[in-house]
DNA sequence: TATTGTTATACTCTATAACTATA
DNA sequence: TATAGTTATAGAGTATAACAATA
């Protein structure tokens, strides 16, 4: 390969170099990043969030927030410690979203009675009525994948990714312990 | 359900509520987020990312720069608007991911002679280098995806994940020229 | 001592918008 | 006018660590 001199970003302008032109969008050699997963687990999860979230609209939540709101409304009186479990999240994510929720009144917490750690949440006539208006969109969503893959593919893809997340969180809590 | 006082965090303690306990982790009703695929999508992103990342270890860039450094290795003279558009990320995004890779000395940035308006990126050798090695731990990567999504349903799982990308992918740019 | 939750803080990844320069 | 790239800024979404209250 050529030399090349340094081109230090902060001072100089880039060098000049020929007069040939990189390969056009079309012709892009990717290379094993054809079928590189880690890519393509990035992006399906890019384009399903956003086609919900432009499902939803600017008068719901944001789609993160569904999961823990419906966890709220199917299982009330549900502490924060499992709703951090059950959403894969930080117990202090799932106290910045639900302080959220209760500002926009979806939401109450209370103390457990028999342990005074415990915050336990239930929803708010408004918080049902926002689960039931956010689960009507997200049916709708989960409409627009099923028909994006196909039917007869849909279930075997579920089902794949669920096995997987299983045995890599697995491998990823045994290395951990190696440590 | 019972009347509830609502409890403003920033001053009052949440409000006591009797002795019943929310249900323990098992026995946590998902409801349908049993089958929301946009959680899983998150998920798997999310651990597959963790473990290239705990693959690659600290010294190496990141995963999410790998895709770029492997573009440019494989097409010398690239120019940014088509690493964007190969990586789906935005020009400011790539500018700041070659900010970095130039800095660490593995990319130098070249001007087009033929329009100078275009800035080509090409590999300095320890580019080369680290991605070859970021190379060898993609491929442990992967091999650890195949193994968890199981060799039968490696190929059908890819494939299908292609296709959704790419329908929601149409199915957006159809929405946003509607506006 | 261990657990529940809160807070302050910071990190990663990314995009928007206004800009310069070139075409 | 349009395009390539830069910069300043912001914002989502998340986690870490130190902490108070409670067990």
């Amino acid at each position: 390969m050529a030399k090349l001199q340094k081109s230090a970003h902060a001072d100089d302008a880039p060098l000049e170099y020929g007069t040939d032109v990189a390969p056009d969008g079309a012709s892009i050699d990717q290379g094993l990043l054809q079928d590189f997963m880690g890519m393509y687990l990035r992006r399906a999860y890019e384009v399903a969030y956003e086609d919900f979230r432009r499902r939803l609209g600017k008068d719901a939540m944001q789609p993160g927030y569904f999961t823990i709101l419906t966890l709220i409304v199917r299982n009330p009186r549900i502490s924060q410690t499992q709703i951090g479990a059950a959403s894969a999240r930080d117990k202090s994510s799932v106290t910045k979203a639900l302080r959220a929720m209760e500002d926009a009144g979806l939401i109450q917490r209370l103390r457990s009675g028999s342990d005074r750690r415990i915050h336990l949440s239930v929803a708010t006539e408004e918080g049902i009525a926002m689960q039931k208006q956010m689960e009507i969109k997200a049916a709708d969503h989960v409409k627009a994948l099923h028909d994006a893959i196909g039917p007869d593919r849909y279930e075997a893809f579920l089902t794949t990714m669920k096995d997987m997340i299983r045995t890599l969180e697995e491998t990823a809590v045994a290395k951990d312990a190696k440590l």
